[in-house]
DNA sequence: CGAGGGACTTAGCAGGGGCAAT
DNA sequence: ATTGCCCCTGCTAAGTCCCTCG
């Protein structure tokens, strides 16, 4: 129990987190920042050592021969994975005599030959899965188009029995320990219990499960799309009577075009955006060209004009809005579930597939973050003669909304997107796509999560090369190799070049300029201190202090040689070249891969090394989250600090102080109920003693569980998790660890999670390495 | 090549919903 | 039942990478 509440060093990462605030935070609110966490070692170097072993094998292969013995893998896949598929037809037609096999295993190209094949104990579930999974490819094959749901339905209530049964003897356990002890009857629980597991069960049934599905030819996404256009933007509605814009002290009556663009600007009057200069500036010009002739006379200086009272009347509207009886908000939930339900789904290859984003943006204020010079600008409002609409041929037209057109109607099954339209502050091309969970962007995922898995093989060759480079006579090639180097060991991203003036000046590796590292022979006892001090994507800061290898060290010295600030470190790199580069190293590789990929290799290194078999299930959730959290500093992964934090971190401090006395209490109570059960020795007494042994544990237990809570809330103050756990943490590896530790998965992926990596869920068992 | 545009992933923030404590 | 707080979700900006064209 102690050892959880004590401060724990990041057991990796050379990233002193204490430092890396972001710049408008530090300005916004320069509270007191937990104390840095000691530097340990370096990453880079551990994986160095740990995939050591692979390297003997790989040694000086040409890339010719490389790819050889590749696809002769592939070959050995494929023997494997027609094996696969014949056992698991068999086992089909075993149990559904009327099969016609219908399924089919999906064969992943680029699979490793260390993906974790599935364990003869699971069989029995494996092929409750592949009975649910026949039967709904057998649904899909009858229904068609509209008559999906029904179809669906009715080949429903056989099925779910048998599931049940099936459910019922594996996840017991599981699903009691979710549910909490609530003041309801038995049965109300019972019910209750019984409806979500219903609603799970019906959830799962509905579900596409494509990564058992053949791959299409490539580039082509669908074959099938239909859905209903987007859902635009609600009108402006016009401000009540006798609210006004004052000007110069006297009351305004705006155009309705004029009047629109300041409400913008009203709404956020107690944002800090509202005060810069260059949010002003913008605002008001582009205000301006809304305006009627009058009224450009007349507003000629915005310092001049008080929006007060049209952000005191926006301000009571949104109260008003919170204040709504129950039904009323009922009611507006009930209509949006409606608008989710005409507009957010889509049919694709017939299936009901969800849409991420059906809304168009509504116009407002442009809010670039950072030192954005556009920021502040107007972003138009978007109608359908905007919109290009893209579905198939023979799918359902969708109708533009009475008396307007659509832009263009394409039908283009290359590309992923529903509808676009161009912004206008940018000039870039905004989309509307599919939902993380579904099959389009599921198997894209997938499949970056296997290119990451693959360069575990070519890591160490290279290192190598990039090792060798550090020397080459050609500048170019030098450049490249420590660019590579601080993306490989760093997680930099590649930083692609960008027009200035355009937007915040940010950079990335191959961007990095002179005036964004600085040089230490020797610092804090270190040999090549290399610090980095810059705005990364976001305009988030990135600041480290790393010792590197010396031939870096001395090449880096190299490339600032009579240049001065402003000049490019690297000037003979640019993202193109390398990934040009990386490209003939690995098929498929470029510089984000290595994000993904020390991402989660780390990841599973840190689950490896923090979760101690002994410990409970809250110690177990530390860890992970422990885990998570190296990958989220290796990232640079940052967040606000919460604005509750502090008083909130305080409450649960005097929370823990309770329950402190608490447990001193029952610890008193418990020694005197044992001596005097000692003195009386009574049947009654004992019991006493023995409850209020269950007391003291009880409570103990409760104040450890606080206990790891605070220590988590702390260490995450301004460190994000969830980016990394949505975008580079293969989830295979936490299902599997959730597996290994019997972790209910919902401690770590909520809804949205498990539903985005369901394919990850399916297919993992305790086995995956990745 | 290098500019420019297009498609798609990755990112942090704001606000609301829902749940636990009172 | 009410309140307070936290997490989730939606939103949309900001990246990466690829393709095309001159």
């Amino acid at each position: 129990m102690t050892q959880l509440s004590l401060p724990v060093e990041d057991p990796d990462s050379f990233h002193n987190v204490s430092e890396k605030v972001k710049d408008k935070k530090k300005k916004r609110k320069s509270e007191s920042k937990p104390e840095g966490k000691a530097k340990k070692k370096d990453k880079a170097g551990v994986e160095n050592g740990e995939t050591q072993k692979k390297k003997g094998k790989e040694k000086d292969m040409t890339i010719a021969e490389e790819s050889e013995r590749k696809t002769e893998k592939k070959r050995e896949k494929k023997k494997k994975d027609k094996k696969k598929t014949k056992e698991k037809n068999l086992s089909e037609i075993k149990q559904e005599d009327d099969q016609t096999s219908s399924i089919i295993v999906k064969v992943e190209p680029d699979e490793d030959e260390d993906f974790a094949p599935a364990k003869k104990q699971n069989k029995g579930k494996k092929r409750a899965r592949q009975e649910e999974a026949t039967e709904l490819s057998k649904s899909k094959k009858v229904k068609l188009e509209e008559d999906a749901n029904e179809t669906e339905t009715e080949t429903k209530p056989k099925k779910k029995k048998k599931i049940k049964t099936e459910e019922g003897k594996q996840k017991p356990k599981k699903e009691e320990s979710d549910r909490k002890p609530k003041k309801k009857t038995q049965e109300e629980k019972e019910a209750a219990a019984a409806l979500k597991i219903k609603k799970k069960e019906e959830e799962e049934q509905m579900r596409w499960r494509w990564w058992e599905e053949e791959k299409y030819e490539d580039g082509i996404k669908w074959k099938f799309l239909e859905h209903k256009g987007p859902f635009f933007a609600p009108p402006y509605e016009p401000l009540q009577e006798n609210v006004k814009l004052y000007y110069d002290g006297k009351p305004l009556s705006l155009s309705l075009q004029a009047e629109e663009v300041a409400s913008f600007f009203a709404k956020m009057l107690d944002h800090e955006y509202t005060t810069k200069e260059i949010f002003r500036n913008n605002f008001f010009v582009d205000w301006r060209k809304e305006m009627t002739l009058e009224e450009k006379m007349v507003i000629t200086d915005l310092d001049k004009c008080d929006f007060t009272e049209m952000f005191t009347y926006y301000k009571g509207k949104m109260e008003e809005k919170k204040n709504k009886s129950k039904e009323d908000k009922l009611k507006i939930k009930e209509e949006n579930e409606k608008l989710l339900e005409e507009y957010g789904y889509c049919a694709m290859d017939h299936h009901r597939e969800k849409i991420g984003n059906f809304k168009i943006e509504p116009p407002a204020l442009f809010r670039g973050r950072g030192d954005h010079p556009k920021q502040g600008m107007l972003k138009k409002r978007i109608l359908p003669e905007d919109i290009i609409i893209n579905c198939s041929k023979d799918s359902k037209i969708p109708e533009p909304p009475p008396g307007h057109k659509w832009k263009e109607v394409r039908h283009d099954n290359t590309v992923t997107w529903l509808a676009s339209w161009t912004e206008n502050v940018q000039g870039s091309v905004k989309y509307i796509m599919l939902n993380a969970n579904s099959k389009l962007k599921g198997e894209k995922d997938w499949e970056k999560y296997e290119i990451a898995r693959k360069l575990k093989h070519h890591a160490e060759k290279i290192r190598k090369t990039y090792r060798e480079n550090f020397k080459s006579k050609e500048m170019k090639v030098r450049q490249r190799a420590v660019a590579l180097y601080f993306i490989d060991k760093l997680a930099l991203r590649a930083g692609n070049e960008k027009e200035e003036g355009e937007s915040a000046d940010t950079v990335g590796c191959c961007s990095l300029r002179v005036e964004h590292i600085k040089l230490y022979p020797e610092l804090d006892g270190e040999k090549h201190v290399v610090e980095f001090d810059f705005l990364g994507k976001d305009s988030i800061r990135y600041y480290n202090k790393v010792p590197v290898e010396k031939q870096v060290f001395k090449n880096l010295q190299l490339f600032m040689e009579n240049k001065e600030e402003g000049d490019d470190l690297f000037d003979r790199l640019n993202t193109p070249l390398l990934n040009k580069h990386l490209q003939s190293l690995m098929e498929g590789l470029t510089a984000k891969v290595f994000r993904t990929y020390n991402a989660s290799i780390t990841l599973q290194q840190q689950l490896q090394e923090l979760t101690d078999p002994e410990e409970s299930i809250p110690a177990k959730i530390l860890s992970y989250n422990r885990a998570n959290r190296a990958v989220a500093i290796l990232c640079n992964h940052q967040r606000a600090p919460p604005k509750t934090f502090d008083q909130s971190m305080a409450n649960l401090k005097s929370k823990i102080d309770a329950k402190k006395e608490q447990i001193l209490l029952a610890k008193k109570e418990l020694k005197e109920a044992k001596k005097e059960a000692k003195e009386k020795d009574s049947e009654k007494l004992n019991k006493v003693v023995e409850s209020k042994k269950r007391a003291v544990q009880r409570t103990e237990e409760q104040l450890m569980r606080m206990e790891v809570q605070a220590t988590d809330r702390e260490e995450n103050k301004q460190i994000a998790l969830s980016t990394s756990k949505l975008n580079y943490l293969d989830p295979r590896i936490s299902v599997a660890w959730c597996k290994k530790w019997t972790v209910g998965l919902e401690k770590i992926y909520n809804k949205t999670y498990r539903d985005k990596f369901a394919w990850a869920i399916d297919m993992t068992e305790t086995d995956f390495i990745f």
